[in-house]
This record gives C-alpha cells, sequence and structure tokens, in this order.
DNA sequence: TAGTGGTCTAGACCACACG
DNA sequence: GTGTGGTCTAGACCACTAC
C-alpha cells in the first residue's frame, strides 16, 4: 500500500502504527499482513500525520500553497476522499487554510486572521485591537526552576527573555514578559524585534522557524506592585489581569513562556464558550 | 425532493432558501425549479438546520437517542452521507454526541462533561472543580435598561435575577448575580434552585425547557467592594475576576446574564488558544 | 477554459455496544 | 448476531478563481 511509491517524501512514514494494509479497503481485500498489532489508526489520521511532518520539516512553509488533494492521493496511494478528511482536520487546527478555488495553503502568523487568535483583549466596543510595541529588556539567562520545568528544559538551561510594553491608543495597555526556549532563538536581540514590521510571532515563524500552534492561558487577577504600576501608569495595588501563557509548536513542544499584565479598564479579555 | 414524504416532521421547511431541486444530484439531473435565487446553501446544512428545529422544538430531548443516519437519510430522502455531515456539524457545536455503536444522542447539561465546558475555574493542579451553592436571592423585577438590551427585552419587561454563593473546599470563591430572561423562567423561586440536585444549567433544561448553546464572557480585574469582599472573605480592594457572561439559546437567542466575582488565590480561570 | 476545493451519492467493510 | 456509527473508496457534478 504505502510501500512501492516513486519517490521519497517528508516525513517518511517510520513508524506507522499499523501498516494501512491492516485496513481492508474497497479494492480486493488485503492480507492482514503483520497483525492489527494493539494499536490502530484510520488511514486518514495517518495521512495527517504525514502532512503534518511535511509542515514541521518545513517543506511547506508558512503562507505556500500545498499540492492538491488529487496530487496528495496519487503520492501515498489513497483516495482523494481520505486526503480530503485529513486536510479537513488539519484546516480545523488552523495549520492549513482552504480557499475554494484556489487551493490549500499553509497558515502563516503574517495575516490579521490570525493575529487575534492570540490576543484576546478587545476595547469597550467589541472591536479588537492592535497594540504598538515598546520592548524594554532582552536577555539571555539561565532558566529559574520554574521557567524550566514549562519549557521542559534543565534549570540552568539557556532561555532568551524579553519583557515589553504594549500600548493602545498611545497608553499603557500591557506589560509581557516572555521566556523562550533558548536553543531555539539564538541571536534574538531587542533590536531585531524592535526592527521588525509585523507580529512578534511572525517574526519568530520566519527568522527562526518556530511556528506557535496552540496555547494555554491562565488568567487570574492580581494587584499591581510598585514598579509595573508605574509602567502602566496606573496606582500600585490598582487590578490587573494577569495572563500566564505556555506556547506550543508541532509535537506539542513548549517553547515559549508568557506573564501578561493587562489593565483592564479600557479594554476587557475576550472568551468564547461554546 | 423534499415533498412529498409520507409523514410530516418537526421543522416543517417553510423557508428552505433553495429547494433541493436546485442542486442536482447524482441521479438524473433536476430542472432548476424556480431558479437558485440569490441565496444558496448545501443540502447538509438544510438538513442541519432541520435536524436543529427538531431539537428546538423539543421532539427529541435531552439525553434521547435520535434516529440513526439511516433513518434520518429515508425521511429527507438524501444519502446517508448527507445527514452525516449535518449531524458532524451538529455534534461539533456540542448539540449532539455520537457514541460508536449506540448512536446518536442529544446533549444535555446533566453530565460530567458538559458542566465544565461553562465553569473555566480550575484548581492550582490544573483540576476542574466542582463548587457547591448557596443562594443568596432570587426575585422577580423590572430590567434595568443595560441587562434589557443584552436580554434583547424593553426596559421594565421582567427579568429574573438570582444572587448566589459558590463554595469550593468549604470556602466562599465566586459570586455570581443572574439575570434571566422573565417571561421564559416563570416559577423559579430560591426554593426550587436549591432543592435542585444537579447544574443549574441542567435544572433550566430540564424544568424550563431552555437549553445554554453557547455564551460569550468578558472578563477585567476589579477591586472588591466592602459587601463583596465580606461575601467573598477578602479584604476591601483585593483584586477579583470579574466574569460577565451572556448566554444564548437555539437562534442565538440570548436569555441570560451573568457578572461573577472570581477569587483567584487558589484557582485560576483556564483558556485554550488555538 | 482549466484547475481547485465543495457537495452529493452509493456501496463496501471495520470497530464497537448490546442483547 | 444485529445494528450503530466510523472509515474508505469511486465517481459525478457544482462553485469559485485565475488565466
Amino acid at each position: 500500500m504505502f510501500s512501492g511509491r516513486k519517490a521519497p517524501f517528508c516525513g517518511e512514514m517510520r513508524s506507522m502504527a499499523t501498516p494501512p494494509s491492516a485496513t481492508s479497503n474497497a479494492g480486493p481485500p488485503t492480507p492482514p499482513g503483520p497483525g492489527p498489532g494493539a494499536t490502530f489508526s484510520p488511514l486518514y489520521q495517518q495521512i495527517k500525520r504525514l502532512l503534518t511532518q511535511c509542515l514541521q520539516d518545513g517543506e511547506w512553509k508558512p503562507g505556500e500553497l500545498i499540492p492538491s488533494e488529487f496530487e496528495l492521493a496519487a503520492r501515498y496511494k489513497v483516495s482523494q476522499g481520505t486526503v480530503r478528511k485529513a486536510i479537513d482536520a488539519l484546516a480545523a487546527e488552523n495549520l492549513l487554510v482552504r480557499r475554494q478555488g484556489r487551493g490549500t495553503f499553509v497558515a502563516t502568523h503574517h495575516e490579521a486572521r490570525a493575529q487575534f487568535r492570540f490576543l484576546r483583549l478587545v476595547s469597550e466596543s467589541g472591536a479588537p485591537v492592535l497594540p504598538e510595541s515598546r520592548f524594554l529588556d532582552c536577555k539571555r539567562v539561565r532558566a529559574p526552576s520554574g521557567i524550566a520545568r514549562q519549557l521542559e528544559l534543565r534549570a540552568g538551561d539557556a532561555v532568551v527573555v524579553v519583557r515589553r510594553l504594549l500600548l493602545i491608543d498611545e497608553r499603557p495597555t500591557i506589560l509581557d514578559e516572555i521566556w523562550l526556549h533558548g536553543a531555539l532563538f539564538k541571536g534574538l536581540t531587542a533590536e531585531r524585534l524592535a526592527e521588525y514590521k509585523g507580529p512578534m510571532y511572525g517574526l519568530f515563524e520566519s527568522e527562526f522557524g518556530v511556528r506557535m500552534i496552540q496555547a494555554t492561558e491562565k488568567l487570574r487577577a492580581v494587584a499591581a506592585d510598585e514598579p509595573t504600576a508605574a509602567l502602566l501608569e496606573v496606582p500600585p495595588g490598582a487590578p490587573l489581569l494577569s495572563v500566564e501563557r505556555i506556547s506550543l509548536t508541532y509535537g506539542n513542544r513548549p517553547v515559549e513562556v508568557r506573564r501578561g499584565l493587562y489593565v483592564t479598564i479600557r479594554h476587557y479579555y475576550e472568551n468564547e464558550l461554546g
């Protein structure tokens, strides 16, 4: 089934749970082969994994057009419908973007659409905001144990820590402290951050090949301490929304820990339950 | 196509955007009929709408088994694959729950699974919490203008306002003020609330036939005022997480406005970005 | 006009639950 | 065993985009 392809592709099938021959298809029934084993994975999920591998390996870069469904079906020797289902799943996870009549594209953080997925602060009117960044600091340090654990590093491994202030309508609104996986972000400096036009995750994606796929945020209400209050231009002790984010890249690998303190007087954090 | 069914069903097709005859199927091509008109809707979305109508009309009640895909396909004179796609969409919206080998069920708030969709507070360890309710108040009043607007009522229309305290590990943690659409919640009293075993939305669903489908929350950090601080056993001025929720039922009709004040010392509000 | 994704159908077999 | 949803295939036609 999967063997006998003409050319090698990215994500070379090394550790497929069950060879597709175990799932008999509509054609002439195939012998059970080595046996279904303990694990079973639908064909379309195996295809999905292969496509993900292509993305992860950079075979298809953010913003690019990927091969058509029929071409992929021919590659992997499955039907177009199976490829479709794999792509549907990846589109639902925001890794791919379908555009009728044009093709399927690799998602990128360089789009208005993508930015707002990771910034949930909106203005009183409900309109999403696009803050201006002011970078305060960018240092390479040894990871404190808490950060190391969250980034799945050893305590003392290198991390990059960035501090920045986000302004909305020229008023300081968010104070961010960002901890990045040191090995992946070699050469990141305050200058590069400040010079870059576009979203920070766009820079990470284009310049460091690290794509943020998903994140978890922990929200709390806290009181502003003195230095924070000064930076955010609120009274000491003022209530702030604390947002702790862990961002994951392919394979659920944590690559960023972020602590944001939000002034929620003129804006609020919006969340959909459903 | 859709006409000529043997028996009437719920959601009687009254205002279908385009009759299915406009979408020619695999069989012999059907004449364009009255013309495709301006709006076009795929067959499976039309089926989805019909199924939603069945749910809304109470033809299938929460927790119940709905007819099999083949039966529905026969009813609506479409293929099983088309019904499947409609059900898939409804399952993705948490209106239906598929269980392999058993059938498809109407989602209900009487499940551990459903509760946590609407309560995002988790303990420090990340474990979801199940608070104990203590009802403080339940009154029928005229809607203030702000609430009326959010519930799409006229100012002065009747609403029910409930105040309650939620305790976690016997410590007061959330103070809720809940405004409900008056006409839909006739006969709601503090006693009924207190007596009811199970989640509040379960009561609304079973006793009042109002199913919460979706909600939007606005989060802010605020300072505790005196009476709130006393109830939540925190110092006056302590930072609290303010959570304003608007809950919607079928057809995106708002039926509940809720303001919660959360103590986020021992717990946090968790959110997934993806 | 050609090529893409989007919809719809039909039929086969698999995995799972229940009696 | 029977019936359910889950997967897979194959082929048709539709809607949209670009050339």
